[in-house]
DNA sequence: CTGAAAGCGCTTACAG
DNA sequence: CTGAAAGCGCTTACAG
C-alpha cells in the first residue's frame, strides 16, 4: 500500500534534512549526531526504505553481487554448494548470480565473462579438471582442494580419504577397490592418496578410474564388481556417493549382501546416501564453513579490509585453506568377513 | 591490457559523436544512419565495450536480473532447474540471482523480499506445498503443475503419471504401490491421479504417503516393501527418483530381484536413475522448454511486449501452460510375472 | 555536525 | 539523422 518505493530523498524531505546526512546516518559512518541518526533510521524503517542497488552500484562501482560458477553443472553437489554460498553471501550482504558453463569445459571463460559483464564484485569458482583461473578482473575464490595452487579454501580431501581408509582398515578390510572418476581431478587424486594412506601399507588397494575405462564407461554398464568380490575384494570405496550407489545396486543386483559380503562407502553425504538400503557410510563436507571462509576472503578484498589478500595466483586467500571432513558411519560398511568364493548362500535380509 | 573499462563516452569521443547517438546506435532503435551505426558498433566491438548494468539499471529502472527461488533447496532437481533457467535467462539477456529460503517454508517471503530488494525485474518460483504467491511487486512465473491456479507453466504431471501407469499396465501389472511424498503437493497428487488413470479401473492401486507415515518416516527406515511383494504387489511407482532408488535398494537388500520379481519406476530422470543397477524407468521433464516458456512469459511483461499478461492471480501467463513429460523406459520395469508368496528361490543374476 | 554540489554511466524526451 | 540536456538514486569529498 506504500504510495511509492521510498528513496533517500523522501526520508530527507520527511525530516527536512539533506540526503547527504541521511546517507551518512544510514551508512553509519558516524558523521551524524546520534539523535539525528536515530530519527533517520527510524523513519527509514517506517517508510520501509530499501536502498537502490542501482544507484549505489553506479556511484560506488560495486554491485553487491557475487558470481558462483560451477563448470560442471550436472554436479549433484550443486544444491549443497549453492545453498551454502547463498547463505554466506546473503549474511555478508551480497547476492549470488549463477554462472554456468553447461558442461563445456572450454566455454567456462564465457560464463565467467558474462558474470564480469554483469558487474559482479567477486566470484567463487568450483573448478573441474584443473581449469586455470587467472587475471579475471575481479577477486576470485577457488574451492578445490588444498594441494591445488591457487586454492582458496576447501575440504581436506586427503584427510577425508585417510579417515575413510582408517575406518575400513579398522573393520579389517585389506583388499579394497577404489572407484574413482577422473585421474585429472586433483580432488579425486587427493582422496585416493588419503585412502591409501589410511588403509596402511599392508593393504592391497586397486584404483579404477571410471573415465579411463575402455570402451568408455556408460553409467548403466556393470563394473564387474561381483567378480571383484570373488577375487577377494571386501570393500569398495567410491569417491562419490553417486558411484557408491551405483556400486551398491550393482552388488545387490548380483546377489551380494552389503555389508555382510562386501562393504561400500561413498563421499559427500548427499541425501541419497542416507536414503538407500543399506544407508551409505560417507564423508561429509562442511560446506557452510567453506562457503563462509570463501565469501569472507572475497569480501575482505572487495571491501579493502586489512586482512584481504590476493595471492600471486590471482585468487584470494582465506583465513585457513582447509576444513576437515567428517566421517559419517552408516550401515553400508561392516566388519570384513573375508569370505572368498563361497558366496552362493544367501542375500537374505 | 585495455587501459580501462570502456564507457559510452569513450566510443563517442573516439568517433567524435555524441553519447546519445552511440546509445541509440547500440540499442538499435534505428534513429541513426546505417553507416554511422555500423561504425559505432564496430568501434564498440574493437574497444570490447560492455554496457554498465548499473548505469542502465539506474536510468531504466530495470536490472536485467531475474530471481530464482526454490523454497525446497535440498531439492535434487535443483541442478536441472537452475541450469535450464540460467540458460533461458541468459539467452534472453538476463542474469539469475539465487533466492533460497533454506527449507523454512514460512521464511520464503524473506527470500523473495531479498530478491525484490536487489531489484530483480521478475522471478521464477518453484513452490512447494501450495505456497501462496501474490502481489509481490514484480512479475512472477510459477512452475508448479497445470492444475494449480496461478501456475505459469510446468510439466504435465498428470499425463506423466498416466504414461507411467499405462506402461506398467502394458507390462501386465495390476497390483501397484505408489510411493508418494506429501499429500499437500499438487504435483504429487496430479501424478497419483494420472498413474491411477493409466493403470486402469481394474488395477488395484494403493498409495503410501511417506510424509504421513507414523512414526514419522526417516530416510533410512525400511518401508516394508518385501512384505508388499508377498502381498502380491508387482510394481512400485515412486513419485521421485530418490524414492525409487530407496525402494530399489530396499527390495534388493531383501533379496528381491528387480525387475524379475518386482518392477520399480521413478520420476524426473535425475542422473541417479541411469546409474543404478538395474537402471530406472522414469519420466523426464523438458526443463529446457519449461524454462524457456517461463522466462519468455516474464520478459514479455517486463519489457511490455504485447503478449505479456499478468493473470488475476498475480502471476504471469505463458504461451502454453504445460509441457509433456517423456517416458524413459529402462531396466527396472519388466513384465509382470505375478509370482506370489513363492519368492524364496533366488536373487541370483 | 550538517549541507550543497558533483558525478557514477546510461537513456530518453526534446530540439535542431 | 544527430546532439545537448536532464535525471535515474546514490555517495563522497569539500565547505561551512
Amino acid at each position: 500500500m506504500r504510495s511509492e518505493k521510498p528513496k533517500l530523498a523522501m526520508i530527507a524531505e520527511t525530516l527536512s534534512v539533506s540526503v547527504a546526512t541521511v546517507s551518512n546516518a544510514l551508512s553509519g559512518k558516524g558523521r551524524v549526531s546520534p539523535e539525528l541518526a536515530d530519527r533517520i533510521r527510524e523513519t527509514a524503517r517506517d517508510l520501509s526504505y530499501v536502498p537502490s542497488m542501482a544507484g549505489r552500484a553506479l556511484r560506488t562501482g560495486r554491485s553487491g553481487v557475487l558470481g558462483l560458477v560451477l563448470p560442471d553443472i550436472a554436479n549433484p553437489l550443486f544444491p549443497q554448494i549453492a545453498q551454502a554460498i547463498e547463505q554466506a553471501a546473503s549474511t555478508a550482504g551480497y547476492g549470488v548470480l549463477i554462472g554456468d558453463s553447461r558442461g563445456h569445459t572450454g566455454v567456462q571463460t564465457e560464463a565467467i565473462d558474462r558474470l564480469i559483464d554483469r558487474g559482479v564484485d567477486g566470484m567463487v569458482v568450483i573448478p573441474r579438471r584443473g581449469t586455470r583461473i587467472s587475471d579475471i578482473g575481479c577477486p576470485v575464490a577457488v574451492i578445490d582442494t588444498p594441494s591445488t595452487p591457487g586454492n582458496t579454501v576447501s575440504s581436506d580431501h586427503w584427510d577425508g580419504g585417510r579417515q575413510m581408509g582408517a575406518h575400513l582398515r579398522g573393520l579389517g578390510h585389506r583388499k579394497v577397490l577404489i572407484l574413482a572418476g577422473s585421474p585429472q581431478s586433483t580432488v579425486q587424486n587427493d582422496r585416493v592418496g588419503g585412502l591409501k594412506s589410511g588403509l596402511g601399507p599392508d593393504a592391497k588397494v586397486e584404483v579404477v578410474w571410471l573415465e579411463k575405462l575402455a570402451p568408455p564407461d556408460v553409467p548403466g554398464r556393470p563394473l564387474g564388481l561381483a567378480a571383484c568380490v570373488r577375487q577377494g575384494f571386501t570393500a569398495f570405496a567410491a569417491l562419490s556417493d553417486l558411484t557408491a550407489v551405483r556400486a551398491l545396486t550393482e552388488l545387490q543386483g548380483a546377489g551380494i549382501a552389503v555389508p555382510d559380503q562386501a562393504s561400500v562407502a561413498g563421499f559427500d553425504d548427499l541425501i541419497w546416501s542416507s536414503v538407500v538400503t543399506p544407508s551409505l557410510t560417507t564423508l561429509r563436507m562442511d560446506m557452510a564453513e567453506i562457503a563462509r571462509l570463501a565469501v569472507a576472503a572475497l569480501t575482505a578484498v572487495i571491501e579493502g579490509l586489512p586482512r584481504g589478500r590476493v595471492a600471486a595466483s590471482g585468487t584470494v586467500t582465506a583465513e585457513r585453506p582447509s576444513v576437515p571432513m567428517m566421517l559419517v558411519v552408516r550401515q553400508s560398511t561392516g566388519p570384513c568377513r573375508s569370505l572368498l568364493p563361497d558366496m552362493a548362500e544367501g542375500a537374505g535380509q
